[in-house]
DNA sequence: TAATGAATGAAACAACCGTTTGAATAAGGT
DNA sequence: ACCTTATTCAAACGGTTGTTTCATTCATTA
C-alpha cells in the first residue's frame, strides 16, 4: 500500500528533522514513489504530518494510578510501575516506533503545531493525572495544591529527562546505553525520591 | 551600530524559530537593515548564527560546587543555590537575554549545530560536575558510579524539566506563573529529594 | 475486448530561501 | 575641494521548497 508506506517513511523524516525541516521529496525517496503520491494520497504536507502523528500516537500502554493502592508496598509498587512504563514510552524494543514517536514529541515540544495541543490533552494529559493519584495517595489531607503540583512536576522532570534527553546523557560520562543498563537503579531511584516523606492513608 | 542590531535581532528570531526556520529577511525587517548587511557585517548566517551564540553564552553566573561544604547543613544550603541559580540563568529578571539563551539551548538540545558541542563542554559540563561535587560530599566512599550518575541525573532532569520546559507546565493546572510564584518552595523540594538519605562525611 | 476510474510519473509552477551584484550614499583623511 | 574607504540599497542570482498539471499506466468491471 503507498499510503502506508509514504506515512512510514514521513515518519522517520519528521522524527529526525521536525515537520518544517523534513521535505517531502526525501520522503518520496525514502519511501520509493513519486512526488505528486502526497498531494493525491494526502491534500498536501500538512494532513500528511496529521494522519502521521495521528497513527504514531494512536496506541499508548495504559499507566497505573493510584485507585487500587491499599498499602505503602502497593505505593511503591505501583509508582515503580508508572516510572517504568513512563520511560518505556519511548524506549520499547518491541515497537520500534516509539523511538519515532519520542523524537517527535521531542519537536514538537519546542515548535508545537496546532496538533500538539490535543495530543497533549488526549495522550499525555491523562498520564500525570495518574502519577497525581498516586503522590495523593499518600500525602495528608491538608497538604496544599501548590505541593502536589510540585511533588508531580518534579517526578514528572525526572522522568521526562531520562525520556527526551536520554542520549545526551552520554555526553557527560558514559559510553554506551546508561539508561538501558541501569534502567531498575534508575527507576527505583526516582520512585524513593517521588515517594520521599509519604505514607500510605 | 548596525552589527548590534543585527545580532540582537537575530537571537530574538533563532531563539523563536531556530537555525533553519530562522531566515534573514525576517531578522533584517527586525534590525531594519538591509538584506545584504548579513553578508556584508557577517559572511553569511552561519556566521552570524556562530557569532550570536557566542555572545548570547559569553557570561554566566557561576554555581556552587561542594568544595567548602563542613556540614549537613552547608550542603543543603549549597544545594539550594546550586539549583536556584540554575533555574535563575533561563529567567533572570534583571538579564531579559536570559529567555533568548534558554530557547536557543532548547533549540540546540534537540538540532544540535557543531557549536553546540563546544557549549556543552564550556558553558554546561561544569555546572554538572559541580552538581556531582555537591552530591559527592554526602555519598559514602564506596558508593558505585552507576549510582552517583543516576543521582546526578535525576536532580538535573528536576531541574531542566522547569528550565525547559517551564512553559508547558500551565498546560496541565496553572493560570500564571507558577514556578515563579512557588520558586522557594520548588528548589527546597528539589534540593530534599537530591539529598534524600545523605549525610555529610 | 473495451471502457472506466484509480494510481503513477516527469515536468513545470510560483514562492521562498541564502547569497551576490553593482550602483548609490556616507564618512573620514589629505 | 578631492580621493579613498566603508557602508547601504534595490535588484537579481541560482537553488530548493510545496504544489500542480497533464499525460500515461494500471486495475477493475462490463
Amino acid at each position: 500500500m503507498t499510503k502506508n508506506k509514504i506515512i512510514a517513511a514521513a515518519l522517520e523524516e519528521f522524527a529526525e528533522h521536525g515537520y518544517h525541516a523534513a521535505t517531502i521529496r526525501n520522503i518520496c525517496k525514502r519511501a520509493g514513489v513519486n512526488i505528486a503520491a502526497i498531494n493525491y494520497h494526502f491534500s498536501g504536507k500538512a494532513e500528511l504530518y496529521r494522519q502521521a502523528l495521528e497513527m504514531i500516537f494512536a496506541v499508548k500502554p495504559p499507566l497505573p494510578c493510584g485507585e487500587k493502592i491499599q498499602s505503602d508496598a502497593d505505593m511503591k509498587s505501583v509508582m515503580q510501575a508508572w516510572i517504568r512504563t513512563f520511560l518505556n514510552r519511548g524506549n520499547d524494543k518491541k515497537a520500534p516506533e516509539s523511538q519515532l514517536m519520542k523524537k517527535i514529541a521531542h519537536h514538537e515540544m519546542l515548535n508545537p503545531s496546532d496538533i500538539f495541543d490535543e495530543i497533549i490533552e488526549v495522550y499525555f494529559k491523562p498520564d500525570v493525572r495518574s502519577l497525581e493519584s498516586i503522590l495523593r495517595k499518600g500525602l495528608p489531607g491538608d497538604t496544599s495544591e501548590q505541593e502536589i503540583k510540585t511533588r508531580v512536576f518534579s517526578t514528572l522532570g525526572s522522568c521526562m529527562f531520562y525520556f527526551f534527553h536520554g542520549r545526551c546523557i552520554e555526553k557527560f560520562w558514559t559510553e554506551g546505553d546508561f539508561i538501558e543498563d541501569n534502567l531498575d537503579m534508575i527507576v527505583e531511584h526516582i520512585a524513593a525520591q517521588s515517594l520521599m516523606g509519604l505514607k500510605f492513608k
